[in-house]
DNA sequence: CTAATAATTGACTAAAATAGTCGGTTAATG
DNA sequence: CATTAACCGACTATTTTAGTCAATTATTAG
């Protein structure tokens, strides 16, 4: 099992398009802007989160990505699963093959693991996220800076 | 936050201890033969161990290692801690640094989970493995391929 | 039509971690 | 004094992470 920033930027990614959702699609380099995630690293995250049906793309000017369907049916376990970032504790995929095709001693400590890891995150949908207070507070801070930068993005133009 | 072989070993030796105490120390070339886990690899996770003082050591013939205190007062989370795999799953340690200085948009949601897998974690002793049928079970079957792997090494020895 | 925007694809890479191996030293026992 | 087994440090192949870079395709505003 592994929980690295790969899963962690998906989902951050994730939960600012359920942030600045009905203002149209919403483009890789905003999110990196606001998340300070790598644009190119994204590109290789959202290519799996849409080939996992959890985004849907606009092309060209205006374009960008979108929620595929309500933020309340999208839950964290789903966007972890969909950058290979298994919730998976045990070693043997929960087959039970880990010690020579039997259960290794700790087989079950594993699987109950992940059974308390994956039931804690399928319980959180995007809605949920929003919803918090500590969210909101993270999001308006981020959003403000990143209107700071726009705006000296277009002096910087002029200029 | 990673959980892999590593503190898997780590706790199955541990738990490999606590089900064959009150016979002495139990050397790793005993640990090695019934888990299935490379000699060498062990000697690191115990030197850990060690230094973490969960076991203690007696060296020489007859030698090997033991539980530093009663399996009851043992944790599974400890174990894991020990060989430096952090059941943190958050990207900064949970100090909310982890976006230039300030929390990031997900950072409670990893707390939240961290917490969640600590205290399940922390809540499981080696005690409380050792009284499991299936533990019981598993070790059971790895006791007996163990004594016969014994008794071919003599066959072999003497022929 | 054309230039700009933004997604899409694929190949590449530095750094770190994992899961070990190998060889040698030290301490205890019989 | 030979054997056992812990102890120690250095080394290594493989995998994963967290990206970069370059090129292509689709869309739209002017």
């Amino acid at each position: 099992m592994r929980l690295t920033t790969k899963g962690r930027y998906a989902v951050t990614a994730m939960l600012d398009l359920a942030l600045h959702e009905g203002r149209g699609p919403i483009s890789l380099a905003d999110i990196s802007s606001r998340q300070r995630i790598s644009l190119s690293y994204l590109e290789q995250l959202f290519a799996k989160l849409r080939r996992n049906g959890l985004v849907k793309s606009v092309r060209g000017p205006g374009g960008g990505y979108q929620l595929s369907r309500d933020k309340a049916q999208i839950f964290v376990v789903q966007v972890i699963d969909a950058v290979n970032e298994s919730v998976d504790a045990t070693g043997c995929n929960s087959k039970g093959d880990c010690h020579e095709g039997d259960a290794c001693l700790t087989h079950h400590l594993w699987c109950d693991l992940s059974e308390q890891i994956h039931s804690f995150l399928s319980g959180i949908s995007l809605e949920d996220l929003v919803a918090r207070k500590d969210v909101q507070a993270v999001s308006q801070r981020l959003d403000q800076q990143h209107l700071k930068t726009i705006d000296f993005q277009k002096i910087e133009a002029t200029a």
